[in-house]
DNA sequence: ATGGCCAATCCTATTGGA
């Protein structure tokens, strides 16, 4: 079984990117974030063509989350219930006996903004409701935007980043938190390349000088993490045509 | 030089993203 993520920055715009990407990739399930659509504007036709079911919530302009899967979604639970929120930025959904929860974290904007309180009010939340469902579902998967990067290796420019948003220590205490209840950065298990990332600025040639940040993640229950075989960044349709600034991360599970 | 690029919006400027 293959699990993927993609920040798709507009399912409208990126819609011909993810069904070749499907075609290329026929992953068992795709989390997409930030499809910024409304649910009745979602192209479940299209998606259903390639093969997939989805479970999703969007809203206009921002946020929006959707599970696309090959076999059948079920109990699907749409926001935190712990945290009342008009932001749609979660949807979870059962596809065999695994747990996936797509999530896309909230920016933060800046170190000590209102947006900032959010995305650490966000994260408590979100792992104390985790740490209820880890009870529930062995196999818990957490994959999705969480505009984190996790250590310095995981940013381009560590001393440049210092202390800001994505990479300030209440965010990766926030991220070292969630793992605590039980989860492992998949991505990690394996040797990876060097200045591995998943998203780079559209501007000033990011992505053609590997200025990045690996700030989407798949994280695996330690049940789970056990039959994780290999977990990878495609950088492949970052190049393509008018891209998303994010890249799927993949993993690939023995069961 | 605090911007550069991109997407969406009551849209030819502004906001948010990261």
């Amino acid at each position: 079984m293959k699990i993927a993520t993609w920040n798709v920055n507009s399912l409208k715009v990126r819609l011909p990117h993810v069904l070749q990407w499907l075609e290329d990739n026929p992953v068992d399930v795709l989390c997409l974030q930030e499809t910024k659509l409304t649910d009745d504007k979602f192209p479940v036709m299209e998606i259903g063509a390639a093969g997939y079911q989805v479970a999703f919530t969007g809203q206009k302009t921002y946020n929006g989350v959707a599970i696309l899967s090959k076999k059948p979604v079920t109990d699907i639970v749409k926001n935190n219930p712990l945290f009342p929120d008009e932001q749609q930025r979660i949807v979870a959904a059962t596809v065999d006996n695994i747990r996936i929860v797509c999530a896309y974290v909230p920016n933060g904007q800046a170190v000590g903004s209102e947006k900032y309180s959010y995305k650490l009010d966000w994260l408590r939340s979100l792992t104390q409701w985790l740490a209820e469902e880890r009870q529930k579902h062995p196999y818990l998967a957490l994959l999705g935007d969480y505009n984190i990067a996790p250590e310095d290796r995981d940013v381009y420019d560590p001393v440049a980043w210092e202390g800001n948003v994505l990479v300030s220590p209440p965010e990766r205490d926030a991220f070292r938190a969630l793992q605590d209840i039980d989860f492992i950065d998949a991505y990690r298990l394996f040797e990876q390349p060097e200045k591995s990332y998943s998203w780079w600025d559209y501007r000033q040639l990011g992505f053609q000088k590997n200025r990045g940040l690996r700030i989407d993640h798949i994280l695996l229950s330690k049940a789970l993490a056990p039959h994780c075989t290999a977990c990878t960044i495609d950088r492949i349709p970052r190049k393509w045509t008018q891209p998303s600034d994010h890249t799927p991360v993949i993993a690939e599970l023995d069961i």
